[in-house]
DNA sequence: TGCATAAATGAACAAATGAACATACATTTG
DNA sequence: CAAATGTATGTTCATTTGTTCATTTATGCA
């Protein structure tokens, strides 16, 4: 994995600090990550899908799922009653997999 | 290169979850952000040398740089009337770029 | 000493977030 | 159509976060 800056990109804009803040804002959180990790492993997995795995309240996985949706890091997709979310934003695994496996966390 | 996060890796603790999360928390604001672009660039870095560099003023940029110290991601040395600020997990250099260099953000 | 400079701290407040709950909406099936 | 199932939405509340301002602490120097 090689998450290696180059110059140029060591050169950000404001614009786009924020943009990376708001990714990162709407990844932190464990039931998030949790849902980020399920999703690289297994793509299209429905709420119930989810809720069952993780053990999280539909409504409470609800809201952070269209959240993520609406912040561009999953996708969904509807079939018959149950939607089906995506990782949209792959980049996210990488983020997360870079930090654990710090080996000090 | 390999990518693809090995099965041991996708399979995270509750536990390393809340780490991960604590950190990108710790991480995502554009401010913070800025700040560890910095630092990447220059360790060792005075309070109002950062101040000057982001135009952030001394006390608000001072509780972000102790909450940053105080999770593990900078570290501070004094040096007379000076305190010095250094990246001390240099993973989120990382994590930050990986996400800035997404062509859709 | 006393003063200037560098940085941290604490209080106060607005705003954002997370959780829980009830309810609404959409789809399939009988 | 009505009922059942799957998902989304809205509200409320407690907590956390970001900011500002005033104050304090630490250091160096005349």
């Amino acid at each position: 994995m090689n998450l290696t800056p180059t110059s140029a990109e060591l050169n950000m804009s404001v614009e786009k600090m924020e943009k990376v803040a708001f990714i990162l804002k709407t990844t932190a959180h464990p039931t998030r990550i949790a849902i980020v990790q399920l999703l690289a492993q297994q793509e299209g997995l429905s709420v119930t899908d989810i809720s069952e795995k993780l053990h999280v309240e539909q409504s409470l996985l609800s809201h952070h799922l269209t959240g993520m949706k609406l912040k561009g890091i999953l996708s969904s997709t509807r079939e018959g009653k149950s939607i089906f979310y995506s990782l949209k934003m792959r980049e996210v695994v990488d983020v997360i997999q870079c930090l654990a496996s710090c080996t000090f966390l």
